[in-house]
RNA sequence: GGUGGAGUCGCCUAGUGGCCGAGGGCGCACGCCUCGAAAGCGUGUGAGGUGAAAGCCUCCGUGGGUUCAAAUCCCACCUCCACCGCCA
């Protein structure tokens, strides 16, 4: 949710980034009307409340004719206090459903436009040549026989996937290394909940634009989450925290189960876009003055993960029409795909700013030990699947061989070379 | 899944219809005392809305209901604890 007292005070601002997203502005003016609407409303009742509660407080030392003359008044009193309260119960209401309606507000440095409108602001590391024929994905986890997709179909579905074999131990070997990296930068390991209650969902505004993209268990009314990000976030939701000796950060851990709706027939080889993966990410409380700064560092740690993994990639600065509803900006890592002769995102690092917070209810206090609206930023770590297709695409050999990373031969029982199976 | 018990301002706790729209203790902060500290004494100590401020209003697990008036009574739900059943 946005900052009210920003669109009270500047409504422009909002309207702007409503346009930069290519959103309805005019759904400002009507969030501004349904919150003067509501403060009309709230403060009525509040004044009727208020008279007939000291009405009220008479009657015990009343008697005789006084006493029912105070009832009477009373009595009618009661009747006005609930119009005024179904009133305000509307105009909150309405306020919330056109306070979820507006995305968060774009930071002023994000490009404007679409998709295509992104700005590559830096390319990390260099693109070798291959010997033809370049293998996909699949073609190399084929003779390493470390994905069956076929049986994945056949036992869950189109998009689903076993990994056997070293395409197990790989997924472990990059877990371990993200998990043993984010330790060692300072980040407090976690294994989340891939199940959540509507609260954190709809909390980190997951339940928006994009609610079919998400699995939902409805018998139990619980969502599967398509990012750990939902289960961090609502960690500390309706908390006041100690943030004085700086942000706190958690690398987490957890399943991620997309819909992929609206996505038929793209990327459907192999296991680059999936119903269910596993991944690590990051997430950091912070104040919203250091924000900026912590977007930084987050994606200073992603860089660092992929160099380690000795993959070349570009760094992506979203343009604002494909943010997320809870982002201010967002840096997306997009490795190279030989077989594909592009980058392809990998990583992804949103600042949300106060907006999650907000509705959350995460707060810290501030100097004055007054609670303020905290922010959250989300950053992954390692998407596992996605990771290893572009591993065994970026390191496969002529001889079918894959070229196993320094830092994640550690892992890997030492290995220095993934033979064929 | 069954039975029983419980959910109060950081923690513990008082409170069964109206000077409790929330008392006490612990903890914490500040002050006095001290060379310094402890102890002791004193003062203060939840969040939010609105307002220039004083103030007013909301919140006693959540949501409904009864009543002039609800932490307190009624209903539903949620969570936690104990025991039983089942189980990785």
């Amino acid at each position: 949710m946005i900052d009210l007292k920003l669109l009270r005070s500047d409504p422009e601002r909002v309207r702007l980034s409503q346009r930069t997203r290519g959103e309805d502005p005019a759904l400002v003016d009507e969030l501004l009307a349904a919150d003067e609407r509501r403060r009309t409303a709230v403060a009525a009742a509040d004044s009727l409340r208020g008279e007939q509660k000291t009405i009220s407080k008479q009657v015990p030392r009343a008697s005789g004719e006084e006493r029912e003359e105070l009832l009477r008044r009373a009595k009618a009193l009661a009747d006005d206090v609930r119009a005024a309260e179904a009133e305000q119960a509307a105009a909150d209401e309405a306020v919330r459903r056109a306070h979820r309606a507006i995305p968060n507000v774009v930071a002023e440095e994000v490009p404007p436009g679409g998709e295509d409108d992104s700005v590559t602001v830096e390319t990390v590391g260099t693109i070798r040549d291959y010997a033809e024929p370049v293998r996909d994905h699949m073609a190399v986890a084929d003779l390493h026989k470390a994905i069956d997709t076929e049986r994945g179909a056949k036992v869950s579905g189109a998009r689903f996937y076993f990994l056997t074999g070293v395409g197990a131990q790989l997924e472990l070997a990059l877990v371990n290394l993200a998990m043993a990296r984010a330790a060692d930068a300072g980040l407090t390991p976690v294994i989340a909940p891939a199940l959540v209650k509507p609260e954190a969902m709809e909390g980190t505004g997951f339940l928006g634009a994009h609610a079919a993209e998400v699995y939902k268990v409805d018998a139990d009314d619980l969502y599967l989450v398509g990012t750990s990000e939902v289960p961090l976030a609502a960690y500390h939701s309706d908390e006041i925290l100690d943030l004085s000796a700086g942000p706190k950060r958690y690398a987490g851990f957890s399943p991620c189960f997309r819909r992929e709706a609206g996505s038929y027939g793209k990327d459907t080889r192999g296991v680059f876009r999936v119903h269910w993966f596993d991944k690590v990410e990051m997430f950091s409380f912070c104040r919203p003055e250091d924000a900026e700064a912590e977007h930084q560092r987050l994606l200073g740690w992603e860089k660092d993960f992929l160099t380690a993994l000795e993959l070349p990639f570009q760094v992506v600065d979203i343009a604002a029409g494909d943010l997320g509803s809870s982002a201010s900006r967002k840096f997306d890592c997009e490795a190279w795909f030989p077989s594909q002769q592009r980058y392809r995102e990998l990583t992804s690092t949103s600042n949300c700013g106060t907006f999650q917070a907000r509705r959350l209810g995460i707060r810290y206090r501030d100097e004055n030990g007054k609670a303020q609206v905290a922010a959250t930023l989300n950053g992954t770590l390692c998407a596992v699947t996605r990771t290893i297709a572009c591993l065994l695409e970026v390191h496969q050999q002529p001889d079918g061989s894959v070229h196993v990373p320094a830092e994640l031969r550690p892992w890997l029982g030492g290995r220095e070379v993934l033979e064929p199976a």
